[in-house]
DNA sequence: TTGAAAGCGTTACCAG
DNA sequence: CTGGTAACGCTTTCAA
């Protein structure tokens, strides 16, 4: 009835071959020759190697859209970031990547900045998609704003893990660092020196900072020691809003000995602000960052920091979502907690022996 | 026929909604609705708001794969990276991403390194995908292997584009950096500072390896200087690479007045070297990038380097292969070179201000 | 201006 | 062990 014959054989217009193509040239039904394509259901072992030979002479590759449609399945997974400006993200980007090519997944991108209107383009799109689960690390999230519009596009209901914190309520799983933990590293390394007066760069809002602020202040507490001063200086978490925090810093807070920056490309601004106002790190001021990115042992001072795990988070993040997407697991939202560990450099420590 | 009113509405198992649910809920036929969808043909204005007000309340997203099998088109572009470890390729890739959204495409991550197998799985899956187009970067392809691993995949003959130079033979167009100017303003700049031996790190064989050093080699012709000695030495295109090229040159070439490095990570990592060999830079020795990554300007001293337009290249890139897939051209394979500038720097100029 | 129906390439069920 | 056929969700003639 179709007339699928009418083409002379290999080649229909631009369009590439098709299970039909593959299933004339080798003298068996479309279904046959699908069941060798997925190894499925019987077949003889004569008919399957004429099939795969057909196949391997063609170069014939199945259409992944026409598969969707019946098996309602892509490998697909989206991902939401909002930049790939901080390396740490592409280090995460990098580990989600290769934990998804491993298990037949592909990633398709979405990187879109602060702006509402692209975060929610992308999500459409991955709804259309149909991708099979979502990779999201939104700092809107963290406001509690976006997982209203997360949610309603995954019609299919997908999984969602988040770099971040988990949400309960919409199941969805959330990987985080230790935040507490990294603050009370960071804390008593900087008691121990003897620092009274430090300044955190970051947003006292944002969840996280707000853990590490506590650890910092406990491990304080800890080592019996009182904080002269400790407040947060608010600042863009970008290598910029580094720079400037620590600038005003300079001018209106000239006592501080200290400071601890929320992620490793402010504490970089931050030094660079330093430098050029003439102070000395760490011996007026010291330097702590956050993520333990490469970058940091390559500057001078090097940048002491909590080192986080970054591929092996983006690791998690896609193993996490295969395994829901699997169904390998399907109970209520988990929450994985990774620990870093605090590297101890120069912009602490100082030798300083390039000083002098 | 179909048994498509056994649902009692709104949902169908956990199937999202389609385009014939909503032609019931707003009593016309899906015809109609896909009109409303693409803007094609005529509607009523009732009947339009109509449709549309369903489509607002339900928050229906039209199926992608049901889409693609009918129009063949998937508004997908595959995009084939070695690694996102040099800063460099997570730049370019930001540039093809965002020409990409804003033409309403999307790119699928393939990340692959230098394994033959994960390129070519890869690019299956790409074929599979029915991406419309492919932007590669893959080093393989200047040893004149991946082409023909490329090709034969794309059945739809969907466009390549090629970070590197263009394919006349299969169509590929091609965006890479002027590495003759790029190795002659070096070039110019060593001489200038009276260097005679100079080592460039890298590998010969690359094709745009050998046009620096053409370039570089020119330079010192017009400056009327003679290298006392030029040399390649080999390394990987990677942070130890050049580690270990610089180690050597300490060792076995101690008269070296300066190193090229064909990219800055490279040129970072000899700086450690020549740092833990008690070498000065720029005292003893000068050392000279190549892509212009932002890292070379938080390093100490920084790096000179010939800063090349990453995000414009990554944007170029994805805009020659859209102009293809839409038809806007579809002539012989295109050549775009663009031009850097070189950023003179403290590694070679060197103050040394923090020295003494 | 709208609807009916065919068809896109695949899988899956049911006979045989 | 194999083939026929319906169905997946959408677009696109073709009629009305």
């Amino acid at each position: 009835m179709r007339a699928v014959k009418s083409s002379k054989g290999q080649e229909r217009g631009d369009r590439g071959m098709t299970i039909q193509d593959v299933a004339r040239l080798a003298g068996v039904s479309a279904a046959t020759v699908s069941r060798v394509l997925n190894g499925s259901g019987y077949v003889g072992e004569k008919t399957r190697h004429k099939v795969r030979d057909v196949i391997e002479a063609t170069g014939y590759v199945p259409n992944a859209a026409a598969r969707t449609l019946v098996t309602q399945r892509t490998k697909l997974i989206g991902l939401v970031f909002p930049t790939l400006e901080n390396p740490v993200y592409t280090e995460i980007l990098k580990g989600a990547n290769d934990a998804a090519m491993d298990a037949g997944y592909s990633v398709v991108l979405g990187i879109v900045g602060e702006d509402e209107g692209a975060s929610h383009a992308a999500l459409l799109r991955f709804a259309a998609l149909q991708v099979e689960g979502i990779i999201a690390s939104n700092p809107e999230y963290h406001r509690r704003k976006n997982v209203e519009h997360l949610t309603p596009f995954m019609q299919r209901n997908a999984p969602i893990v988040h770099l971040g914190e988990p949400d309960v309520e919409h199941s969805i799983d959330g990987i985080e660092v230790n935040d507490y933990e990294g603050g009370y590293e960071v804390g008593s390394h900087l008691a121990r020196l003897g620092h009274e007066r430090v300044i955190i760069i970051g947003q006292d809002e944002n969840i996280y900072v707000a853990r590490r602020h506590d650890g910092f202040r406990t491990a304080y507490r800890d080592a019996g020691l009182t904080l002269a001063a400790l407040r947060v200086e608010k600042a863009d978490f970008t290598r910029a809003g580094g720079y400037e925090a620590a600038s005003r810093i300079v001018k209106e807070l000239p006592e501080t000995t200290a400071v601890f920056a929320m992620n490793d490309i402010m504490a970089m601004g931050a030094l660079e602000a330093f430098e050029h106002a003439g102070k000395a790190v760490p011996g007026d001021i010291a330097v702590v960052g956050f993520d333990g990115i490469q970058l940091g042992l390559l500057i001078r001072p090097r940048l002491t920091t909590f080192v986080i795990p970054s591929w092996e988070i983006g690791h998690t993040l896609a193993a996490l979502l295969i395994d829901r997407i699997e169904g390998r697991y399907s109970g209520p939202a988990k929450s994985v907690i990774v620990s870093g560990r605090l590297a101890i450099r120069e912009s602490t420590l100082g030798t300083r022996k390039e000083r002098t």
